[in-house]
Parts: C-alpha cells; sequence; structure tokens
RNA sequence: GGUCCCAUAGCUCAGCUGGAUAGAGCAUCUGCCUUCUAAGCAGACGGUCAGGGGUUCGAGUCCCUUUGGGAUCACCA
C-alpha cells in the first residue's frame, strides 16, 4: 500500500476516535483511489462508520472531512456525495513527492538481492522430442517477467530448466529417425535441429495412426489396436533397451537430444533467455527411488500385491496415486519428487516456483501434499505458476498433428511485421542497417511478449495472429512509442531538466494525474510480484503511456514559455520514460530511444 | 461420474482485498499533422456483467444452483 494511504487510515482512524470516541484499534478502513468524475485524490466510505456516528451517510462524512481539513492532515478540501467522502490532497504532497524521485532511474525497483533470498523460478521446462510452441512462449515470457517481478521486488532469483529427455516420446522421434531418417542430419537438412527431430515425432504419429486404422478396420476396438500396434511394441523395446543402457539407442539418443538442444539455444537466444542451471529427467528419474524407500519406511506409501508402490491421498479428497511401477521404474511424479530434492541440495531456496500449463493443476497437488507428507521442510515454499492454455481461432494446438504455432516461425513473423510496419511509416531513416535490424527485433518481439503478458497467466488466452500484428491501440509498440517520443523530447532539450521544489506550484490536471499514476508504480510491481502476475505490470504501463499521450497533446514542453514550468514538464517527461521503461523491462519487452 | 478452472460490448481483454453512472483496445463512423514523433489525440456508437436464487446499507466481485465451455481423475510425461 501506498504511504500516503496508510497515512489516510491513520488520521481517519483519529478522527473516528476524536469525533465519535470509537474504539478503532481493531477497525479496518479501506482507502480507494476517487473516481475520476469527481473532484478528489482519495475516498473514504463512512457506510462502515455509520453504527460509531450514530448520524445519517452523509452528516458522517463531512464531519470526518471537516475534521481533515481543520487538523492539519495534509488534506486541503472534501467534498461529500452520498456516503463516499472525497479528500483533496495538498499539492505540496504531490509535488515534493515529484520532486524527490524524478531522477530515479530505478524508482519502485528494489535492489537486486536486497531481500537476503532466493526464489527458483523453473520454466520452460521443455520435451526433448519437438520444437518450442506457442505455449511455451507463454510459459517463458511468464517465467521470464515473474523472474524479473521477483528480482524487482529484491529476491535473488535462480533460473532453472528441467528437460524432460527421456522416455516413451522421446523414443517415438528416435524410432521414426530409426525406420526411415536416412541418416539425415540438420546440416544435410539444412534446418534446425529441434525442428527436425520435431519432423520424426509428427512421421511417428502419422505412421502409428495408420497402423491403428489398419488394425481397428480388422475388427478390433480402438483400445486394443493401440496396445497391439506393431509400432507400439517397437517403442516399448527401444525403452527398455534405452534403459538397459545399450550403446546404439544411447548413441542415437544422445545424438538426436544434442540436435534438440542446437535448436533450442539458437531460440533462448532469439528470446533473450538463459537458464542458469539444468535439470535433466535422465539424471534424476531413478533417485527418486530412494524416496520411495523412504516413503514406504515412514508408512506413508504402500506396496500392492503386483510390487507397485502407492500413496493413498483419498483422505485429502485426491486419489491413490501410484509412485513406483511394477517392473520397479520411476513415474513422472518420482521423478519429480526427486527434481524437488536435487533442487533443495544445489541452492538454499526460500521459494520456488513451476511455470507449468494448468493441465498440471492436479498434478503438482499431488507432488507437494507428497513432499510434505515426507516432511520436507522446503514443502511449503512451493508455487505451481498455472497458465491457461493459448487457443488459436482455428482450434487447438496438436503437436502430434502438427497444427501448432510453431515458436520460431510466429517470432519471424513478428519481427518481419515490425519491419514492414516501420518502414511503412517511413521511420528507418538514418539508421544504420545493424540498427533498424535491432528495432524490429525489439518491435517484433516486444509486441508478441506484451500481447501473450497483458492477459490474466490463469485465464485461458486466444491468440489472433491477425491482432497479434496490430501495432495500435492496446499494444507493447503503443508503449514502446511513447517511450521513444518522449526520449525524442528529452534529447531536442539537449540538457537534463532540473526542477526544484516549489519553482512550480501549479499544477495541471493532466500533469497531476500523470504524477499520481507514476506515484502507483512501487504499489503495482508489489502487487504483481506477490500474485505472480505480470498482466498487472503490462496494464499500469498501458495506462502510464496513455496518460503521457494525452499530457502531450494538451500541454506544450519544449515550446513553454514559462522556464519552471518547461523545466517541470521536461522532469515529468523523463520521470515517465523511467518508469515506462522500467515497467517494459519486467515484462522482457525493450524501450527503444527512436521509433 | 468426482474434482478444479472459466463465462463482462460484435471481437480480444481490464475491473486490486464487495462500494459511486461497469472501463480499455480492435472493428464501424466523425474530427485533429506549415507547433515538441499521427505507431498519437479527441468524440460517437456499442452492456439484462451466461440464467436464477441468497448474504449485505451496497454484488461483475462472496455463497448456492442451473446452463455452456475447458482441464483433470494413466503402472504417459
Amino acid at each position: 500500500m501506498a504511504a500516503i494511504e496508510s497515512i489516510l487510515i491513520d488520521k481517519t482512524k483519529l478522527a473516528l476516535a476524536t469525533l465519535y470516541s470509537a474504539d478503532v484499534a481493531n477497525l479496518v478502513i479501506k482507502i480507494e483511489h476517487t473516481n475520476p468524475q469527481f473532484e478528489g485524490d482519495y475516498t473514504v466510505n463512512v457506510f462502515p462508520f455509520l453504527k460509531l456516528s450514530g448520524k445519517k451517510p452523509e452528516d458522517t462524512a463531512a464531519e470526518i472531512g471537516e475534521w481533515f481539513v481543520a487538523n492539519n492532515t495534509g488534506v486541503t478540501a472534501f467534498n461529500v456525495v452520498k456516503g463516499f467522502l472525497n479528500l483533496v490532497v495538498e499539492n505540496s504532497f504531490w509535488l515534493s513527492f515529484f520532486s524527490a524521485n524524478y531522477p530515479d532511474a530505478h524508482f519502485g525497483i528494489a535492489q537486486n538481492g536486497s531481500k537476503g533470498q532466493t526464489v527458483m523460478i523453473e520454466y520452460p521446462s521443455p520435451n526433448t522430442n519437438k520444437p518450442l510452441h506457442l505455449g511455451h512462449l507463454r510459459n517463458i515470457f511468464l517465467g521470464s517477467s515473474v523472474a524479473e517481478l521477483m528480482k524487482a521486488n529484491g529476491y535473488h532469483v535462480v533460473h532453472s530448466c528441467l528437460y524432460n529427455d527421456r522416455g516413451t516420446n522421446i523414443c517415438k522421434s528416435m524410432l521414426a529417425y530409426q525406420k526411415w531418417g536416412k541418416g539425415e542430419t540438420p546440416e544435410s537438412a539444412n534446418i534446425k535441429g529441434d525442428h527436425l527431430v520435431g519432423q520424426y515425432y509428427v512421421k511417428f504419429a502419422t505412421e502409428y495412426k495408420l497402423q491403428v486404422e489398419e488394425l481397428a478396420a480388422g475388427g478390433l476396438s480402438k483400445e486394443d489396436a493401440e496396445k497391439k500396434a506393431p509400432l507400439t511394441q517397437e517403442v516399448n523395446d527401444m525403452l527398455v533397451k534405452w534403459e538397459a543402457g545399450d550403446e546404439a539407442t544411447r548413441n542415437l539418443w544422445q545424438i538426436m537430444n544434442g540436435w534438440v538442444y542446437q535448436g533450442f539455444d539458437i531460440t533462448y537466444q532469439t528470446l533473450g533467455i538463459k537458464p542458469d542451471k539444468y535439470y535433466y529427467e535422465s539424471d534424476v528419474y531413478n533417485l527418486g527411488k530412494e524416496t520411495v524407500a523412504e516413503g514406504l519406511e515412514k508408512g506413508i506409501f504402500f506396496k500392492k500385491d503386483d510390487g507397485s508402490i502407492w500413496i493413498d491421498l483419498t483422505a485429502d479428497g485426491l486419489d491413490q496415486k501410484v509412485v513406483l511401477r511394477s517392473n520397479g521404474t520411476t513415474v513422472y511424479i518420482t521423478q519429480d519428487i526427486a527434481v524437488a530434492n536435487e533442487k533443495e541440495k544445489d541452492y538454499k531456496i526460500d521459494k520456488s516456483v513451476y511455470v507449468v500449463g494448468n493441465e498440471q493443476d492436479y498434478h503438482f497437488k499431488v507432488l507437494f501434499l507428497i513432499l510434505k507428507k515426507l516432511g520436507r521442510k522446503y514443502a511449503d515454499s512451493l508455487y505451481h505458476l498455472s497458465y491457461g492454455m493459448v487457443e488459436l481461432p482455428t482450434g487447438k494446438m496438436k503437436s502430434r498433428e502438427g497444427t501448432v504455432v510453431d515458436a520460431d516461425d510466429l517470432m519471424e513473423i513478428m519481427i518481419s511485421s515490425a519491419k514492414q510496419k516501420t518502414e511503412e511509416l517511413g521511420k528507418i531513416e538514418g539508421l544504420s542497417e545493424e540498427e533498424a535490424n535491432k528495432l524490429f527485433h525489439t518491435l517484433g518481439m516486444g509486441a508478441l511478449r506484451y500481447f501473450i503478458l497483458k492477459v490474466d497467466p490463469k485465464k485461458k488466452m486466444m491468440f489472433n495472429p491477425e491482432e497479434s500484428i496490430d501495432f495500435n491501440g492496446h499494444t507493447g509498440p503503443f508503449i514502446q512509442y511513447t517511450h521513444a517520443r518522449i526520449r525524442s523530447v528529452l534529447r531536442k532539450a539537449e540538457k537534463a531538466p532540473v526542477h526544484t521544489e516549489g519553482g512550480h506550484a501549479e499544477i495541471h490536471a493532466v500533469e497531476k494525474a500523470l504524477i499520481k499514476r507514476l506515484y502507483a508504480f512501487p504499489a503495482t510491481v508489489q502487487l504483481a510480484a506477490e500474485s505472480y502476475d505480470p498482466a498487472h505490470v503490462a496494464n499500469y504501463a498501458y495506462f502510464l503511456a496513455s496518460d503521457y499521450n494525452r499530457f502531450y497533446h494538451e500541454l506544450t514542453i519544449l515550446k513553454e514559455e514559462n522556464a519552471a514550468a518547461r523545466e517541470f514538464r521536461l522532469a515529468l517527461s523523463l520521470f515517465t520514460a523511467n518508469v515506462i521503461k522500467q515497467s517494459l523491462q519486467l515484462l522482457g519487452v525493450e524501450a527503444p530511444e527512436r521509433m
């Protein structure tokens, strides 16, 4: 909560105690921003106080308002509408806030690590059998932005990435390559490694579907057909070989995964992300067995007749869950238990965030509960940042059917759209080719990140390609444009603005709106971090840019004749540019100097 | 069937812990570049906040219920 608000709350309590001899010790009071249609900065709703005052809403509000004005509280005027007491805070409050903070390039941002706590954020954790797609982009944008938010709130951040690099799905790509690959390589095919491997994953799915259809036509049920399909058996055999350490299988696995990692690294580079720590399922998948033994000993798990090991969570409203197969191999959740233990061993983590889609809500509920039952002390600091699926106007995305929006393709489209748009507007004049390309990247990626991050993470979102390349209105480029526009004004001013308190006492309505918006920035950053929701910052940045553009149109800056007013407006412009830049940075979006 | 999530303007989304006449953008229509970047600004049009009950001085927001959509409940990951 902003400082002024808690002061007004305390004063309101004092007013109630003084006027009505009320016991305010346990009273919870809320202060709201005054609705723009009324005069005032903050509003106190007096309905909850009527029992204390024993008077009508209007009279109660008026009495408290008069008390505020009479008692040197920083409130200069008030008005009453029904039960709403609108308070006008003295201009000097806003001006001194402004003077104290306008040149601060890090306003609202805590120093990295100042909180003395470490948070680990795991994203994007892809499978290594296909390239990244639009869903991964939402994951990556959320993960990297939340990381920035945590940093801005004083946490030390560790970015981790878990590669699901083994198992049935990986074997599918491998098998298809083995059967139909003819020794093709990313170099020979001139294609990114992850895309090449992904083609074989699709190839497998296609061939498998044919086999199943054929069997089904022969009279088998779909379920039986899937089990009896020769490819199913071949994949299982390959998995057994892999687990046994069969040299040829392991070699192929190493080679193909290597291709995928090379491809991912290129994509990561375009995205500007770099994990600090990688975990590989292939390294940890066996480690979970020790924990299973521990759980069995503690009586948390139990063994069934066939040798499989389970946990019964029915008392917690969940189901029974297998943690070790009858053949002694681990399942997904056992591996996640192992990874959690490894993370704890590797880092002293105070908080651990998993950025994973909401289709795994149940999985994480179970995982966290198991860790808690096992008595892991870190179990309470785990958080599943669950986000909704990205949908397309054409329907759902399915990797196996190739109906996904590929991450690399999409980024390329965004960047070339930015190029086209920029050239149309004639804005590349005076830029070197390198600068121009950098700008296209900044704008294209900014548009994409903003488009995805402005939506509440927990909600599923519709990705309309046509809307995403629109750079007008509520978009990243609109905010970037506002920043570039301000920088242009500041360049023309030639020297840094100097605003001295008291030099300029009058504030225009659009200036005041802007200052109030700037004042709200730190609270917004805090709220976004606490709720793991970058959308708060995204929407804030939009309103801030809007406020500035209104100010820009209504008032002159450089041409202002009154020197104090000119400096004030330049300083306000500087302050706004700084905060826009910070906001965009929290979203992983760059703020261009010109565009 | 059980559990969880979602439903706000033609479309995409805001709406913070319940508060005043529910806000933006896109789309459609109107104005504004010989003045600091028009990727901008101003205005018009557009809503029974899915339906129904309840709690409250007050409900888009909380509770119940119906409907519609999605996810999940694997010895897949």
